[in-house]
DNA sequence: AAGATGCGCAACCGCAATCGT
DNA sequence: CACGATTGCGGTTGCGCATCT
């Protein structure tokens, strides 16, 4: 199944092979990574360069240092998604993937690890929350996805799920119970007009969020995440949404 | 001055998910 | 549904440079 040709070149980049690269995929556009080694002429797997473009060829990826604000938003990530780099990354303009695990581990690993440990014991007492990470679901516009037959989709800690019931019942849902879940709603019904190609309508039941979303889009990925106190009770939950662009995937709300 | 050590970053590798037939 | 091909992700490695001894 796995080729490996001794004969392929391994190691560091030269410039002309960068310029090879860019050339293609600024004919051929991303993708199709397995052929671009017979595009370019390059002595390289197709994993190589695909791993030069997307973290050093492409087009607005952002070099030197990491500034406050990317900083904060890394950790705060990392506390919500764990070594999720490539949604981390996607979260921040300009960064890739490796530069942010490559940043995490070199810089802010011990410095968390730290802070983490005087934070304990500033608020000894307080219960543990739980981070529950769903991995991020991507629906395509196919099928049964947009108003077709009932679909189930389940993840760890949510469900989501589609079927073919009247949108206006949808809308005039009963408000989640719970004051987060209240909270969420208000806030979904105020972001509708927002939303541009793509509408979300839901609420929470219980500890699942029960929702139909329209993709208007070739591509919508939800993704979400519970947080649950030490009882097991949601106390908050954090959804996304995203629009997928030809290329990167956009957040839309 | 030269070897040792540490650090940052680019690149590689293995694995799992997804796609296509 | 099965299976091989392809892609994407995260962990790890290794190189080059800076600093230390």
């Amino acid at each position: 199944m796995k080729t490996t040709n001794p004969e392929l070149k391994k190691g560091a980049w030269t410039e002309e092979e960068d310029a090879l690269l860019r050339n293609c995929i600024e004919r051929h556009g991303e993708g199709k990574w397995h052929l671009i080694p017979f595009r370019t002429g390059l002595n390289r797997c197709r994993r190589s360069c695909r791993l030069r473009w997307l973290n050093y060829l492409k087009p607005n990826i952002k070099r030197g240092e990491f500034e406050d604000d990317e900083v904060d938003l890394v950790i705060r990530l990392h506390n919500l998604l764990g070594n999720r780099w490539s949604l981390i990354a996607g979260r921040i303009p300009g960064r890739t993937a490796n530069d942010v695990k490559n940043y995490w581990n070199t810089r802010l690993a011990r410095k968390v690890v730290a802070e983490n440990k005087k934070s304990r014991c500033r608020t000894k007492g307080v219960p543990i929350v739980k981070v529950i990470k769903p991995h991020p679901r991507t629906f395509s516009r196919t099928a049964s996805w947009v108003r077709g037959t009932a679909t189930l989709i389940t993840c760890p800690a949510l469900r989501l799920y589609n079927h073919d019931i009247n949108l206006e019942d949808k809308c005039t849902s009963p408000p989640p119970e719970t004051e987060a879940g209240a909270a969420w709603w208000e806030g979904l019904s105020g972001d509708m007009a927002d939303l541009d190609r793509a509408h979300t309508f839901g609420c929470l039941q219980g500890v699942s969020l029960v929702g139909e979303l329209l993709a208007e889009t070739s591509k919508t990925t939800v993704e979400g995440s519970l947080v649950r106190d030490d009882e097991g009770d949601v106390i908050s939950f954090d959804i996304d949404l995203w629009q997928h662009s030809d290329t990167t995937p956009q957040p839309v709300a």
